[in-house]
DNA sequence: GAAAACATGTAAGCTGTTACATGATTCG
DNA sequence: CGAATCATGTAACAGCTTACATGTTTTC
């Protein structure tokens, strides 16, 4: 499979701009690729040499010119004959096994992390995916069959990614069998359960949240009970976290957005906080991605309804 | 990763030559390179002008001279650096998936033969990748962890294909109730267990076996019900499969080969068949994929035992 | 006597990536 | 006023693949 088909089904759909295209490619799950204009304007140019599309210049007022590409007869036909060749059987390239495979000089604990930190990738991965499904991909599909068959294409890399983060469970499991395993965690948390949304509460920490590995623990916390909601203590929180001069809070903040963790923070007595730290809450509070209240009631109601 | 680091990683668990590290990344699920000569060859002289390995110059009597490469401190240094590094999500190119969601223009049945046809495809991979995984890749753990590790390793791939097999029947489902579906099957067959091993039983067929559609019907047969193992009795065959000239029978074998299902042919009358088609089974008798029979017990015995 | 396996290398080419170059408009 | 979005393109390069080139030994 080239680029050249990808392209062709796409304008097979809806004609469209080269840059359309490039969006549509970025947006897609199973277009693997990543969507440089270098491939895209280059294939078009060729496809239209070929006869494959055509492109008509569209002159806009207060816009840039662009070329809207069409799929030709040609083009229909080269597709459906591409459409009715064998399957390939996908590629995989997973070097997170090569790493694993040869971690033989790495000691128990160093392994875990590595672990973990795969476990968190591919749970951030999950997310984005299903993310990327609630928003469709931009085409509309023709008919009620290809409806079906793009929500199954959107299923099939959820059920994919649901077993490689099942296969890594198994995986931990079989390793604390073994006496490899991690130690009792160090949080004191709960996980919550209203109206089939789950959140994690996290009470205390045995040092309280300070290093990257923290907030790793935090996210793999969540990957274990595939839970994208947090209501994080003060008690859970370092000294460090409320000097915004250490770096702790941005850092773990970051870490939180990068795996699309909503999390809420209750504070006993905002009052006693330093001023510039007051400053980034008020920031953060305009953003739906992490809050501070100085009351569990409010935290919870916005972690639940979004509000 | 490059293919630097799998190369430092094979080394570290036993110095060998680049003709090794070719047959091993051939042989390997995980590591996704061809194993062409250029880049090992390459890489290798890379490697060591950098100091990673070095090599020894083996001069063989009766044989090719070899340079047999073994990691050094600084090459080991470095491979445990990689293997602590924060893990990259897999990339994964599913070609089909792309073919799928650009199928608007194929008729219902095409397209259940495209699906057909990936589910062939891939139960054929997961074929292939337990046989590999029983035959090991030809490395020695060094440890009970990397013991564990590397079956770990194998189960990642397989429950890989297992969860992409799950999905095929689920589209095919899916599909099917929304009237999309294949039709009641032309095949009356039987699936035997015995001893935790299954075997699918064909006793006829409507048509009779003579195109390779109806070849793919029999491997996705064995697909479905997750089975190696067939018997095939007379009925189920065509005229055109005794005639040689035809190559009915010999594009059908071959097939059956290329998807790893051992056959056995129960046929009624030996001695009413050419010359020619008995010096066909006669070769094929010699054989450990399929072979034909002149009572079903024998055959069963056969499929069974491997005997 | 031919094919397959052992063994080391090179050349050419394809695919896809990042980064660069340009220029208009819109939004905060 | 700067950043982001729209829009089209180019240059250079990294990575990997197929195919070629060569020569020996073992196996069928």
């Amino acid at each position: 499979m080239t680029i050249e088909h990808a392209i062709l089904g796409i304008l097979s759909i809806r004609p469209m701009t080269g840059y359309d295209l490039k969006k549509v490619m970025q947006d897609s799950t199973y277009l693997h690729w990543s969507g440089n204009n270098n491939q895209i304007y280059k294939a078009l140019l060729g496809l239209q040499e070929d006869g494959y599309v055509y492109s008509e210049v569209q002159h806009q007022e207060s816009a840039p010119t662009k070329k809207q590409y069409t799929i030709t007869q040609r083009g229909l036909n080269t597709l459906t004959q591409w459409s009715m060749l064998e399957p390939e059987a996908p590629e995989c390239k997973k070097s997170f096994l090569a790493q694993l495979a040869f971690s033989g000089t790495l000691g128990n604990e160093e392994l875990l992390t590595l672990i973990t930190g795969y476990e968190n990738t591919m749970w951030a991965q999950l997310q984005m995916c299903k993310e990327r499904a609630r928003r469709g991909g931009g085409l509309t599909p023709r008919s009620k069959r290809e409806a079906l068959l793009w929500e199954m294409i959107d299923n099939n890399i959820e059920t994919g990614l649901t077993a490689e983060l099942d296969w890594i469970r198994s995986l931990k499991e079989r390793l604390s069998e073994a006496g490899m395993g991690k130690e009792g965690t160090h949080m004191q948390y709960e996980v919550h359960t209203q109206d089939q949304t789950k959140f994690i509460e996290v009470r205390a920490h045995a040092s309280g949240l300070r290093t990257t590995q923290d907030a790793m623990d935090l996210i793999s916390l969540c990957a274990e009970h595939d839970c994208g909601l947090m209501l994080l203590h003060e008690d859970a929180l370092s000294t460090d976290f409320f000097q915004l001069k250490t770096g702790v809070a941005g850092e773990i903040l970051q870490k939180l957005v990068n795996y699309r963790i909503r999390a809420a923070f209750v504070l006993k007595d905002i009052s006693k906080l330093s001023v510039r730290f007051k400053e980034m809450m008020l920031e953060a509070n305009k953003s739906n991605q992490y809050r501070f209240f100085d009351n569990r009631a409010d935290a919870e109601l916005w972690l639940m309804k979004g509000v």
